[in-house]
RNA sequence: GUGGCUGUAGCUCAGCUGGCUAGAGCAUCAGAUUGUGGCUCUGAGGGUCGAGGGUUCGAAUCCCUUCAGCCACCCCA
């Protein structure tokens, strides 16, 4: 017809996505949603409980929640009924008044993960994006220390289980900070001052000095004593040890450094390794909301990618939406990012089929004995894909072997009136035979045993 | 958001100061090998030179705008 003439001689549209979003191919998706799995069996083994939340909330909710900088990125509109909204731009926020709002469905303390998409609006980067993954846990209506120390091993643990064994939990407290900012009546410059103290690894002690005093308009004594604390070095224990001594003149320094130290010994006390944690009094967070102990994890090999799991304590995030006070402790694991530095320093084994064995469409004459084959391996929980069509054996085969499939079934008419069918190992070449008699119960042994036996851990 | 660099085939890139029908490697497809992949050889297909506008006899090449990616600042997962 010529309107179909038209159509495809007419503007096709562009296909293409927005700056920052993505879309995810099935090799990437594969990973993705592995992460994502072992992500869940971590925290589910440590018992807490997932949850969901709009991606949409109203604007009041969200606005001047995460600091001014969070207002300036998140996306917002007035959607259809004239009502103002906004896209969450973590899960935290989101969390805070779904607590205040459940309270009474909800036993604390109130454990629960959320693994949740997340838009910001800011400039892209390598591993930094308008909308990705986040992958939180926190511990709602808990003040023990007992929350923070589960707090740094489900880290701990989260890392290990996804195959990185190059990380560090970098562990600071705010109230040591806090304290000293009591001590000489700054509390209304704090958030300036962590911000400046948060470049302390890119522009050096010196740097951070002169923008305290030249920016902030900070005295030279008390900068002079913050930048000797945020600069000592050494052994978790000789830091605690210096750090005490620093906040000898406030209570609530003192009390923080005193956590620290609980934090770092029921750690090691859990994992029998504390190497993993290390105090670094230099961990500012520009996030306002923290309180208490505040957490970065960095993968060693790859520290410029930034802080692949933070979090922290804030003792009174659910404040804002109800009179009891909820104090709180939870990290969260940027999978997007993580992913990108996996990628980077080639950890990633590149998967790109779901089902490990094949069959070959080798014979069209014997599409239907293919199907029920293909039936029978999947009841006995073997993954199977059919080819899609019947072609020549040699393209199949590459397929297959591109796709990563381990096994091939090839079967035509001699084996089918044998009784038998073969099955090719894609990575030594070599193919055995098995009968299909008894439903097909030889078959189903051998690749039942074939693929329990644990892939070589790269 | 501000500043810098980049954008040529599915991928990685070449194409010098504007000038022949825009190239290579890898990948894809076909054949050599009518029922056996990864190697080799032969051949084929595939390009709005990111998009739009301008300068010019002539633009992948110069200028402007725009979109996207990367880097720095900022902030952060």
């Amino acid at each position: 017809m010529a309107d179909t003439t038209d159509k495809a001689s007419a503007v096709r549209i562009v296909p293409r996505t927005l700056k920052g979003f993505r879309d995810y191919l099935p090799e990437q998706m594969l990973v993705r949603e592995q992460l994502i799995e072992t992500a869940r069996r971590v925290y589910r083994s440590y018992g807490f409980v997932p949850i969901d939340t709009p991606a949409l909330e109203y604007l009041e909710i969200l606005e001047g929640k995460g600091g001014a900088e969070s207002d300036k990125q998140m996306y917002r509109f007035q959607d259809h009924g004239g009502r103002w909204v906004g896209m969450r731009f973590d899960l935290t926020v989101p969390l805070a008044r779904y607590v205040a709002q459940h309270l009474g469905q909800l036993d604390l303390p109130f454990k629960r993960y959320h693994i949740a998409p997340v838009w910001r609006g800011e400039n892209t980067q390598r591993g930094r994006y308008r909308e990705f993954l986040q992958c939180d846990f926190d511990t709602i209506g808990a003040e023990s220390v007992a929350a923070d120390v589960e707090t740094a091993l489900v880290i701990h643990d989260l890392m290990h289980a996804l195959g990185i064994r190059q990380f560090t939990i970098r562990i600071n407290n705010r109230m040591i900070f806090n304290g000293w900012a009591e001590r000489w009546g700054l509390q209304q410059q704090a958030a300036a001052i962590l911000r400046t103290l948060d470049k302390l690894g890119k522009i050096g002690p010196a740097e951070v000095e002169r923008e305290l005093r030249e920016v902030v308009r900070l005295d030279e004594r008390p900068a002079a004593e913050l930048l000797q604390m945020v600069t000592a070095q050494g052994s978790n224990d000789e830091l605690l040890r210096r750090l005490d001594q620093w906040g000898a003149g406030s209570p609530l320094s003192r009390e923080g450094v005193e956590r620290l130290r609980q934090i770092v010994d029921g750690f090691a006390a859990a994992t029998g390794a504390s190497l993993r944690l290390k105090i670094d009094p230099a961990i500012a967070r520009g996030l306002d909301y923290y309180t208490g102990p505040i957490f970065e994890t960095y993968l060693d090999e790859l520290p410029s990618i930034g802080s692949v799991c933070s979090g922290g304590r804030y003792d009174d995030l659910a404040g804002l939406y109800c009179r009891q006070r909820l104090p709180g402790v939870g990290a969260s694991l940027g999978l997007d990012r993580l992913l990108a530095a996996l990628e980077e320093l080639h950890l990633v084994e590149p998967v790109r089929t779901a089902a490990p064995v094949m069959i070959a469409f080798f014979d069209e004459r014997y599409y239907h004995p293919y199907l029920q084959l293909a039936t029978r391996l999947r009841q006995a929980g073997i993954g199977v894909e059919l080819y899609a069509e019947p072609k020549k054996l040699a393209a199949q085969l590459k397929y297959a072997d591109r796709r990563g499939f381990r096994y091939v079934i090839v079967a035509g008419t001699d084996e089918f009136q044998a009784g038998f069918c073969r099955v090719k190992d894609m990575r030594s070449g070599q193919q055995v035979d098995c009968s299909l008699a008894d439903d097909a119960a030889q078959l189903v042994a051998f690749l039942t045993q074939a693929l329990s036996e644990r892939r070589p851990q790269s």
